[in-house]
RNA sequence: GGCCCGUUGGUGAAGUGGUUGAACACACAUGCCUUUCACGCAUGCAUUCAUGGGUUCAAAUCCCGUACGGGUCACCA
């Protein structure tokens, strides 16, 4: 049973408007993991799909975690993915503060909406006494629900605390029978018994709200018309309607993803090592390409395309195929999509873009021979770190012949008369140009008979001691007359 | 432990009861090409859809059980 998406009459700040909006709400901790980003992904484009709006919210109600310069991280974070953000910190809307902790009186004014219309309560049960209860709870092997026992207070004993300053939060008054429904686009109606669902907090006793109360509030008030989020907010997703329906309000459409595992199978974590989209980055793995591969994680679309620009994807997307079971990250095939995006570079963005990753020193060569180097590499490289490693042949002194290699040159009679040759021939040229040296290279052939492997290999492997690298007349250019001839005595 | 969700090859996945003898892509293997490696190209790679049962003329596709995996039960988000 698949449920179309609704254009939804929403009021937002007294107007009336019909649009999509979504919103991407991370707490600034200063990183994002490839699931985080994934989300922001989906949300994106389900908003551009439907020239909707798409909403940057910073959800910071825990003081304990901020980080400075996290929400500069996360804007220049979806500016490299190349998402355009309606409304946000630094591009406020109609619907600001768009920083939670910038909304405190906001959800002050809405949980004493609740309290006056009898959904919720002051709660003033300290942290020790709910200890209590739970050791009491855990010691009848039962699972601890608060009993609500601060609602049955009197209104002059609740006047008296309040007056004396006594710390307090505020519950929602839950049901304690029934069922609730959650409806949510992908995995369709989840049935959840309210006997289960504690009378939660919606606002802490330091005056912040809860994750949950400020969510609801603010996708309310921000017009948020698809909450797109982790499917570890399933299950509280039925919290979220009784809030809805406490304050009489219009619930929005939910869309839960399934999550992104780490390559091990096992959850994602700041210490499973690339998983996080600067790192990735820091790499130099393209935002266009990890875009792209992120895309297809849990989604996948109606053809059998895979390579797709941001224009593509926008009306390629379709929230309904959205996959139910989780997936795995895999960095072989987002090499392959880099490495894609990188040879679709042109030379002048190619270069740009490569040169930061070169860490020898070049400052003794032309600039024309370092973007020669950096060019040729441009077809072989998966990601940008890559050509570091790729690239000290060039860069050696010492030429270090494994003894497999070592067989190799002695494995065969015509070899030293091919490396002598060479050295002759080589020594010939006055024009040291790319060109040049692949005559030689004929001329080689022709003077020995030689040709294939035994022409290619002794070569290599005498300038550069290893059998691989760039095409060979190149090789030999870069490493230089001098250098050359005298590795081939 | 209670509740919720998931399970197609090493990975991402298509597939919504019958031309599926399970697409496509990554990875892998082999071959071809460029007088070498790489790049590129071609071919191969799940007798089977976690598992057991049921419904049906027909099931990866519908139903039930089992196993396994994950999520969730905070004054964290």
């Amino acid at each position: 049973m698949k449920k179309t998406l609704f254009y939804g009459k929403i009021s937002i700040q007294g107007r009336d408007v019909m649009k999509v909006r979504t919103r991407f709400a991370p707490s600034p901790t200063g990183f994002m993991h490839i699931g985080n980003l994934r989300t922001a992904i989906f949300e994106y484009l389900v908003a551009k799909k439907y020239n909707g709006d798409f909403l940057l919210r910073i959800e910071d109600t825990d003081q304990n975690r901020k980080v400075d310069g996290a929400i500069e991280f996360i804007y220049k974070t979806l500016e490299l993915c190349g998402f355009q953000i309606d409304e946000g910190p630094f591009n406020e809307g109609d619907c600001g503060p768009y920083i939670q902790s910038e909304r405190k009186d906001i959800y002050k004014k809405y949980a004493l909406e609740l309290v006056e219309k009898g959904e919720a309560y002051y709660c003033f049960c300290t942290e020790s006494e709910l200890e209590a209860m739970r050791e009491h709870a855990a010691a009848r092997k039962k699972p601890f629900l608060y009993d609500g026992r601060c609602s049955k207070l009197s209104k002059e004993k609740i006047a008296e605390n309040l007056k004396n300053g006594v710390p307090y939060v505020i519950r929602q008054k839950m049901p304690k029978t029934g069922t609730t429904i959650v409806e949510d686009l992908i995995y369709g109606k989840i049935k959840i018994d309210n006997s289960i669902l504690d009378d939660q907090i919606l606002l802490k006793s330091d005056g912040f709200p809860t994750y949950n109360f400020a969510n609801v509030v603010d996708d309310h008030l921000m017009g948020i018309t698809h909450v797109i989020r982790g499917k570890e907010y399933l299950d509280q997703t039925a919290k979220y309607n009784l809030l809805y329906e406490a304050f009489g309000w219009e619930k929005p459409t939910y869309i839960h993803v399934a999550m992104v595992l780490g390559e091990d199978g096992n959850k994602l974590s700041k210490r499973n090592g690339d998983a996080s989209f600067m790192d990735l980055y820091e790499e130099g793995y393209l935002p266009e390409a990890i875009v792209n591969y992120l895309v297809l994680l849990g989604w996948s679309p109606e053809t059998n395309q895979e390579v797709y620009t941001m224009d593509e994807l926008i009306k390629a997307f379709n929230e309904n195929r959205i996959s139910k079971s989780s997936s795995q990250y895999d960095v072989k095939k987002l090499k392959w999509f880099n490495a894609k995006y990188i040879k679709a570079l042109d030379d002048e963005k190619y270069l740009e873009f490569i040169r930061p990753f070169l860490t020898h020193d070049v400052s003794d060569k032309s600039q024309e021979w370092a973007d020669k180097l950096l060019l040729i590499y441009k077809d072989h490289l998966s990601y940008g770190k890559e050509i570091d490693e790729m690239v000290n042949i060039f860069f050696n002194d010492e030429i270090n012949i494994s003894a497999e290699n070592k067989a190799f040159l002695e494995s065969d009679a015509n070899i030293p008369i091919v490396i002598d040759t060479y050295r002759e021939e080589l020594a010939k040229i006055t024009d040291w140009t790319v060109e040049n040296i692949a005559k030689v290279i004929d001329i080689v052939k022709e003077k020995t008979g030689v040709k294939g492997k035994i022409l290619y290999m002794p070569m290599r492997i005498k300038i550069s001691g290893v059998e691989h690298g760039p095409e060979l007349p190149d090789e030999i250019y870069l490493i230089g007359k001098e250098k050359v001839i005298a590795r081939l005595s």
